[in-house]
DNA sequence: AATGAATGAGAATTCATTCAT
DNA sequence: CATGAATGAATTCTCATTCAT
């Protein structure tokens, strides 16, 4: 006893993730470039090595990162059963949901960026991801289509531009509260200040959907 | 004499200014960790020394060269005498100009992303940042209140939250052209998507503001 | 039960086996240091472990590869029967025996080479390789004996600088096939070019040994 | 004074020669994949990065190596001005210097193993060198020529393959020297040894060339 | 002021070998 | 006997920066 544990359980799936995990810390926090292997292998609790015999190198490892990223929001977004809810109600919660998961999963967004940075070319072509999305945006498609029916929502709404306003109004924000702190000259982050955003973010997108905003 | 011509003779400022331009492409093409100053130096024109005598690093550099970008779009937003127009005009015409801005200089909103990957530590506490991003917000504020005087806008209205919406819709899109791109399966920067968005985005901003959307 | 069947229940000399000739071929293919165990354990189809088991690292396989190579070629020259033959079809056959040979295990020339890289210190010392090398020379040397009493060869002919030129002639034309072919700019493995070299080197031969060649 | 001298001199032509030879002896003594960078750049009184700068990496440097190696032998080969001797003079003078040359430049003729080992995949196409090894064949054809028109050699030898003989009993003997020194017994590198060697050989090209050898 | 050769620290990657099962 | 996951020590290569001219 007091022996140093040298090896690892030999759990490759365990191993696997672990390193995933400690690798999507270190991208999202320094990007593909700034990342450094060593540092993920160290915090993973495995080794170098190890990166190179499940990942097969650092870009690789970037691409299965951001793939995981992608999915696992999508995942849960499936999840939020949004045709159960009443058109407004589905939509102001995927509102929440998006502004919620991007406080939660901080990682996401920069390492969104850092994807775009490198003009997607780790998920260009991947099937998967695609078809994630498809089933999200007709998931929004179908929540628009019932609101109009309802005589709620405007007709003619565009679901992809309203997804990606639904998204931006989030993003944009989470994304750029340093250097908007910075110029703005207050903090993005207090409670008040997350509150007041979101609010004002429903607001924006009720306006955007509802037929008669104002009776809301 | 037959001795080879080995200096350029060129004026400090076009020097200075040469390695700026270089930088702010290379820097955002390839963000902080990821730009080389080897090919900052060839496309400049000078060479590496010159980067160390005038900015004294890499970091520096960086750091110039974001200054200059918020500089640079804040100068140009100030050029839009928005104060001369209609309330519904101007911010119709600040929506424009920044989608507009974005698209010409693409290099800003890879910058600004770079910059918050480093949570703006190259900016931070920089007045002359914070008074032209100040005299930004306030020129906002000012077309909020004289629409909300002349009856058309919604009273109440947050100027900088609005900015932060105004900058959203349009950054968010562009900045994510490659993954959306790949994940919507549509390319995001035909001439027709992108009237689209904008058109999305003038509808957007208008049902914020104004007090009867549906008049419009 | 629905265990996945997880070992080869092969023997192990037959495992032995295999390691050695999947050994040789990488070794020949790559070298000593550019040989890679990973490839050997693949190719072999036993895996890693087993070669520490049954050879103790890579450069004790090494060495038994080596050691193989020497003991196959001059096991088959043994076989020849050169002294069942006519003095001068004895030597020919040597020569198109060893030529033969090159061709037909070409991996035997570039462990040669390897094993000279490293200035034969895995084969130094070894007492079965320098009985088999005199066994062979031996041969050499009384079939030159028989050639001089016959009144056909020349008197005085050095059996191992005659083995060393026989050999040469060969492995000089089929190790340098790449380098020569380069050069020279005609192939060198051309079934016209292979006749051709034989002939010549036949030829060589015999004006060496017999008195008097151009009787022949 | 007395202070380390920090940086060598600034002479680029200087650094890249001192690479190369550096370079040279490293390859031959361990073949391209067994070489260490490090230990090229260490010998060479310049260091790693320096490899990198003029050479763009290892195998890039190899080729240098190969290229500069046939390209000196062949020049060597050149200012012996063999046109200007009488022809078996001229034969007998080409295989002195081929021995003596394998023996003063050792380092050929691993490097030619080297290259052999990796297909030639470093020189092949090379112009130069082909054109090099053009003149060198076609001296040797007019060496032919003249003897045989003097009645000395015999007619109809094929220049290339005489060329390839003069290297082989040459080349095999030093090349092989480490593992037929194990295997038959003695040493191939006393002076003794040596001269008996280069004996046999002038002999063996003599008979290979000559009409009446035993006159000579 | 301008040049580009030279450098050391560090980063990605590879590889033979050992350990737990 | 057999397996393949895990490891640490090298090894190749990269990069921002400094120095001599």
């Amino acid at each position: 006893m007091g022996q140093k544990m040298a090896f690892r359980p030999r759990d490759p799936e365990a191993t696997k993730a672990d390193i995933l995990a400690s690798a999507r810390t270190e991208f999202a926090k320094a990007g593909l470039a700034g990342a450094r292997v060593d540092k993920i292998a160290e915090q993973s609790g495995a080794n170098k090595r190890m990166i190179y015999h499940y990942f097969d190198g650092k870009e690789n490892l970037f691409t299965a990162v951001v793939e995981d990223a992608y999915a696992a929001i999508r995942g849960r977004e499936q999840q939020l059963h949004l045709d159960e809810l009443e058109p407004l109600e589905a939509i102001e919660r995927l509102v929440r949901f998006t502004w919620d998961y991007y406080l939660e999963v901080p990682e996401f967004i920069t390492l969104v960026n850092s994807e775009n940075l490198h003009q997607a070319r780790h998920i260009v072509g991947n099937k998967l991801l695609r078809k994630l999305q498809k089933a999200y945006v007709d998931n929004v498609a179908a929540i628009l289509k019932r609101g109009e029916e309802a005589g709620v929502f405007r007709p003619g709404i565009d679901a992809a531009q309203l997804c990606i306003t639904i998204a931006a109004i989030g993003f944009y924000y989470l994304n750029n509260r340093y250097t908007s702190g910075a110029l703005f000259g207050f903090s993005f982050m207090t409670k008040e200040a997350l509150a007041r955003r979101l609010e004002f973010n429903l607001d924006t997108i009720r306006r955007l959907v509802l037929l008669r905003p104002e009776a809301a």
